[in-house]
DNA sequence: GGTTTGACCATAA
DNA sequence: CTTATGGCCAAAC
């Protein structure tokens, strides 16, 4: 009975979703529903955000995640969302007119690592 | 060990 | 298009 993963990190949920986050590329958001999927469930989306407000390390790319609608979710801390436009403009990320992201374009699947 | 919450998502109006 | 409601699951209190 396999109680064991291949990397038992302690928390257990937050740090799964840290390592998908980290293979994100540069250039490419995906979406907390997404992440909640390759996790096995796709209903924990929430608490994939939860683990990313939580975070604390520079190693992973954070502001790569967006919600579904391709725009950046703001939960009273409007400061770290222009910060992620911010940041992922930089990496080639393209914003319209009303703030989103095609997802179409940018929108990055683990299938694709 | 029950209650609350939360960077969400889908559907309905 | 926007706003409102339900649900789902894990971590924090």
């Amino acid at each position: 009975m396999p109680d064991e993963d291949e990397r038992v990190i302690r928390p257990g949920f937050n740090a799964r979703v840290y390592e998908v986050v980290r293979r994100v590329p540069a250039g490419r958001v995906t979406t907390y529903g997404d992440v909640a999927a390759v996790l096995g469930s796709p209903r924990v989306a929430r608490q994939v955000g939860f683990a990313l407000a939580a975070l604390a390390d520079d190693d992973v790319p954070w502001h790569r995640v967006i919600n579904a609608r391709g725009a950046i979710s703001v939960r009273g801390d409007t400061a770290r969302c222009v910060l992620q436009q911010a940041l992922l403009e930089q990496e080639g990320v393209v914003f319209d007119a009303a703030g989103r992201v095609d997802l179409s374009t940018f929108r990055w699947r683990p299938e694709d690592d």
